[in-house]
RNA sequence: GCGGGAGUAGCUCAUUUGGUAGAGCGAUAGCCUUCCAAGCUAUAGGUGGCCAGUUCGAGCCUGGUCUCCCGCUCCA
């Protein structure tokens, strides 16, 4: 990262605490590591990034529906998912280099080496007893494997290393208030799982037909060993997701589907195309059929805000097998052949974006610092948030010019016609300069400013954020205009 | 978790070798009534991240600790 970027990355993370978009969790306290909350503007512009998503895949899409499930599950959800398995992860540290590894990734690479030196068998009977460690979760036994192996870190070229550590992604908690008997569950690493669970509850209630979709938005908690960069990678972060389930055979349409239809949401933001980038996975997790990240250039470089991911028919027949219950669908539509295709698992393409990531990447985009050159040749400036109307987190801000002469009576007046329609905000205070400047900071639109004028016709000033372009118009459009910019 | 850097008012910073903290901006109230920040007055706000040690005395020296940033590592 250029000091630059750095420094304009920086910028963002002040402004945004400035001007109560996010601050640090229980900051009296000194914070929680990679918690954040957020604030009155912050919690403003999060609620509409997720209505607006919300809405487009919802409303927009008469085979989409949404669920709101709970952040506890049953804790075979978790195993039957491949989480207890695979989100845990044994790790060793190097003492010489500092470097860390997984210690699965460690001996894989090991035994490739094995492998091209033209010692297959050796490379098989180690990857073999490796799985066999970690099945038994003996670390002890992991790192002699390790040692009698000689198996030294690629940087220090050393056998120096530290024992083995657990690193579990997972929160868990107790269910149940008497210790002893407690069950221990797992608060959600993903919100997926929770629409798995229920493929069948919504299909039958809502009587879905299959190709079909279940929305969803939640939090999810995962203990990221290092969490970094502000909002990006946090421990609980917020979700927006959607699992499409489909005939096996069509998920490759469905995938390329959700692939385009994704990036054009964004699009429809109006945020700049170049900053995206499609990032193709070549190594799939354990489930997928094909994955693609979304992925944005932030300041500190082209990161992953939204994926697409084939998953398969893997999630449904897991639980199936873990539940002992069908998870299939019956299809009454016919084939070429004039047959029902008749009782299957379904496939699924899931999209899956982060709202937190989401919301970082609208205030990045949106985060300007702009020198305006004035008539008498001196240079003013203002930081302004160009943050898209229909998702900035007030939308119109009524100004009397003076707080006498009857205007702020007037702009009362405004505020009550406006204000049941989206959210306002009154101020007299200050030179109006001033005043369009911290409007420009928070991201509002559109500002009114009622003068002496006002009186005589009932015309009212528009001024527009990003041209900062003003214009004369009629009291009673006001609403209707700003209306028209939010849909 | 390892290595590096940082922490003084809401923000940006100052405080000449150790003598118990100031400014600008911002905020609040008022004046002015002005269509793009930086006119005037007043007020509020800090056990110097936290804890200990050295010292007659610590924002400053030492140790520990917490948090943030960068790099490594990890990322379904």
């Amino acid at each position: 990262m250029s000091s630059v970027q750095d420094n304009k990355f920086q910028s963002i993370i002040s402004h945004a605490k400035e001007y109560g978009f996010v601050f640090p969790s229980s900051e009296i306290y000194d914070g929680l590591g990679a918690v954040y909350d957020y604030g009155p503007w912050g919690s403003e512009l999060k609620k509409n990034i997720r209505d607006y998503w919300w809405k487009s895949m919802t409303q927009m899409h008469e085979n989409i529906v949404g669920i709101d499930a709970a952040i506890f599950m049953h804790p075979t959800t978790w195993k039957a998912s491949g989480h207890v398995d695979n989100f845990s992860d044994p790790m060793i540290d190097n003492k010489d280099s500092k470097k860390r590894y997984r210690v699965d990734h460690l001996v894989e690479a090991h035994a490739e080496k094995l492998q091209e030196a033209g010692k297959k068998e050796e490379a098989d009977a180690l990857l073999a007893e490796m799985e066999r460690l970690l099945g038994a979760d003996d670390y002890a036994g992991l790192k002699s494997l390790i040692e009698t192996n000689k198996i030294v870190c690629a940087v220090s070229g050393t056998g120096n290393w530290t024992d083995i550590r657990q690193f579990n992604l997972m929160f868990s908690t107790q269910m149940g208030s008497v210790a002893d008997d407690a069950d221990v569950v797992y608060l959600r690493p993903e919100t997926a799982q929770g629409i798995f669970v229920n493929f069948l509850n919504v299909q039958k209630t809502a009587r879905m037909k299959i190709p079909f979709g279940i929305a969803q938005t939640g939090k999810a908690f995962r203990n990221e060993i290092v969490a970094r960069q502000f909002i990006f990678r946090m421990r609980e972060f917020e979700q927006m997701e959607m699992q499409f389930f489909c005939r096996p055979g069509t998920e490759d349409h469905w995938y390329e589907y959700w692939k385009a239809e994704r990036l054009n949401w964004h699009l429809s933001l109006g945020i700049d195309p170049t900053k995206y980038r499609y990032h193709d996975h070549v190594k799939l997790a354990h489930y997928a059929k094909a994955a693609v990240d979304i992925e944005y250039e932030f300041p500190f470089g082209f990161k992953e805000v939204e994926g697409i991911h084939s998953r398969s028919d893997f999630d449904l027949k897991q639980h199936q097998e873990f539940s002992r219950k069908k998870q299939q669908y019956f299809d009454a539509d016919l084939d070429e052949n004039g047959k029902a295709f008749g009782n299957y698992i379904p496939f699924v393409v899931e999209t899956s974006i982060g709202l937190d990531r989401m919301f970082l990447l609208v205030l990045s985009t949106a985060y300007q610092e702009e020198v305006i050159p004035k008539e008498d040749g001196t240079n003013d400036s203002r930081t302004v948030l160009r943050i898209p109307a229909k998702i900035a987190p007030v939308k119109l801000a009524v100004l009397p010019l003076t707080k006498k002469d009857g205007l702020p009576e007037i702009g009362r007046k405004l505020m009550d016609d406006c204000k049941s329609g989206f959210r306002c905000f009154y101020e007299e205070k200050d030179t109006i300069g001033k005043r369009y400047r911290r409007m420009d900071a928070i991201g509002t639109p559109f500002c009114v400013t009622i003068d002496h004028q006002t009186k005589e016709d009932e015309t009212v000033t528009i001024r527009y954020r990003d041209t900062m372009q003003q214009e004369r118009v009629p009291m009673s459009k006001v609403r209707e205009i700003v209306m028209n910019s939010i849909i």
